[in-house]
DNA sequence: ATTAGTATATCCAATAAATAGACATAGTGC
DNA sequence: GCACTATGTCTATTTATTGGATATACTAAT
């Protein structure tokens, strides 16, 4: 049980976001948010980001199986999004959805 | 022109939304936030956000000009978003949505 | 064999933001 | 005067982000 603590900083919000419906890699998650119009977030905050969210269980890792002629240089680490991330940067749309929505009682007769 | 910057930091994108479809004053701003079950803010973050909001074009506000009888206690001031402000958490969606989408230039030949 | 390019990963110092708590002011009702 | 509601500032601490440096490793080209 226990309701878990689904809340993100900013760049591991936009970093889970960019998980959201695409398995990638590290220099890859990067690239997603620069090309978007995104912050520039360097990968000194990125693998950090990324091994706090694995922490939290909210994205898991894999190496890459490419055959090596696939792509040139180093080993690739595929990042994915859990069904618990999922839920956190569901938790977080709802959120806003219901302070943006909320109106006082009625102070009773 | 310039394109503006819109970027808020976590508590003034929750302040904002909290604006997003009603007039507020600042305590009923931490009230919305508090019973929509989000984190807690205290009113020294509130005031100095919502003047930096201000600053920045995204909210404007006025003195509550309500009847004596209508509520108890000091006066009220009222915050209500801007076109401005509005634009700023558009864009903020916007660009989520654009980075979990994002998928690379296929390398040509 | 060296260099360039791609990729993952950590460490440190500086800056920026959020947080808790205290303090100050003011209007209303009792 | 006291309690309650409300706006607002200041300071110290903690947390997060940032830039820059450093390190390792695999591939491709010279």
């Amino acid at each position: 049980m226990s309701t878990q603590d689904f809340r993100l900083t900013p760049n591991q919000e936009i970093i889970l976001t960019a998980l959201q419906f695409h398995r990638r890699y590290g220099l890859e998650i990067l690239q997603a948010i620069e090309e978007s119009g995104g912050k520039h977030i360097g990968f000194n905050s990125l693998y950090p980001n990324l091994k706090k969210l694995e922490q939290k269980g909210f994205v898991k890792s894999e190496w890459g199986e490419e055959a090596p002629e696939e792509h040139t240089g180093a080993r690739r680490k595929y990042y994915r999004i859990t069904g618990t991330g999922t839920e956190a940067l569901e938790t977080k749309q709802l959120l806003l959805t219901s302070i943006a929505n909320w109106t006082p009682e009625p102070k009773g007769a």
